[in-house]
DNA sequence: CTTGACACTGAACACCTGTTCTGTTATTAT
DNA sequence: ATAATAACAGAACAGGTGTTCAGTGTCAAG
């Protein structure tokens, strides 16, 4: 959160340190940020980036040469590995990992950090099947996961049902006592369930249809 | 290509520069290397970079401090911007963009390079309203397409059809004098279609949904 | 007007950092 | 064994770099 108004110096400054970041992938010092934003003075730029500093839009290594991090953003590489942990399928519990770090190494898929943020307990499934085509998701689609035991209203999320044993994809709504899960394809009807039968095991953040994989 | 191989130290250099770059976002200066390293002088240290630029593993930037790149970690290569060049709506022909290079620099989406492969004539669209339905496409998904004027059997391909003046993306089979366009949904039924009434413009690669677009 | 805060200048300092040089040790080929 | 090459150590140097400090001008509040 920002607490001051940026000063349009400052608004320079961040931006450069943004750009020159992406081209140089490390970041500048105090006298080049002085020379392209023209500020004649180390100490001003000292000055401003201890106030973005307060600000919290970056974080300075003090002593440490071109000790800055942009904190806002998604700058680190800007890809995020996510781990493909299994397959989907309506006959089962969806295969959650148990810790955000149990690393299982066999396969990765690497997503844009701005397509899916900075989450770190996502993972990856693989759909076997058509049993989730209500949800607008077939056979071979990848389904980005967050893990989570809750959902909010609206969430697109997967939901164990105790009674019928399965798996399905649904938009989530709690109402009155009992919770109503609404397919994502809008021409097909909800279904009503008792809030003790339904388990929420992780909201769906993002769907991948490769159609040709080679 | 690697030239020649890594001695033991060059491998603990390079990994040291990479743990060091997750880490603080910048790289280490040669002294943080050696200190890390167990090498006491620093013309070591420039010794064994020197080589590791040879061998095309990093890039140096000369007379700079903490000036290492790392090669494969550039970020550059694993991702490929695709033009959003419009919507996609049933009632209009598909929006396809003149030349591989006519930039319009509104939007872009990045996706990783394994996902989509290097192909140059790559553009993407928003889907507007729930006519793709049926091809498990959604209001709000992002179908990333391909820039071809046929398709191949079993492409799945944008569709222009003349008489009902309408796009449909559907499975493209051609068999003994007419065209069969399958939904993607397996529940549902082919049209068929004279040769002559369909046109495509472009073949689906990948379709991306993102559930909850903040 | 005075006060104090804010943004800035210019200069100086001490340390950091990349580079270069000479020399030593280990490895390999002949 | 001998020579050549690769890998390393240590020191020194020039310039880069973060930090600090004594001032300057501006501007709004008291």
């Amino acid at each position: 959160m920002v607490k001051g108004k940026m000063s349009k110096r400052q608004q320079q400054i961040i931006t450069f340190i943004r750009d020159f970041l992406g081209e140089n992938n490390y970041p500048p010092t105090i006298r080049e940020i002085g020379r392209a934003c023209q500020i004649s003075s180390t100490s001003v730029v000292n000055y401003n980036l201890n106030k973005l500093e307060d600000y919290g839009l970056i974080h300075r290594n003090l002593r440490v040469s071109r000790g800055i991090q942009i904190s806002d953003t998604q700058h680190s590489p800007n890809l995020v590995p996510i781990p493909l942990v299994g397959r989907i399928f309506a006959s089962k519990p969806v295969p959650v990992p148990d810790a955000p770090s149990s690393f299982a190494p066999d396969e990765y898929i690497s997503l844009a950090r701005d397509l899916v943020g900075d989450s770190a307990d996502l993972f990856a499934l693989e759909v076997s099947g058509d049993s989730m085509i209500d949800a607008m998701i077939g056979d071979g689609d990848v389904v980005v996961m967050k893990r989570q035991i809750e959902a909010r209203n609206g969430d697109l999320a997967a939901i164990w049902l105790n009674d019928r044993e399965e798996t399905t994809l649904k938009h989530f709504f709690l109402e009155k006592g009992r919770v109503r899960l609404q397919p994502a394809n809008p021409t097909m009807h909800p279904i009503y369930e008792k809030p003790e039968n339904v388990q929420v095991q992780g909201k769906v953040v993002l769907v991948v249809r490769q159609i040709n994989k080679a």
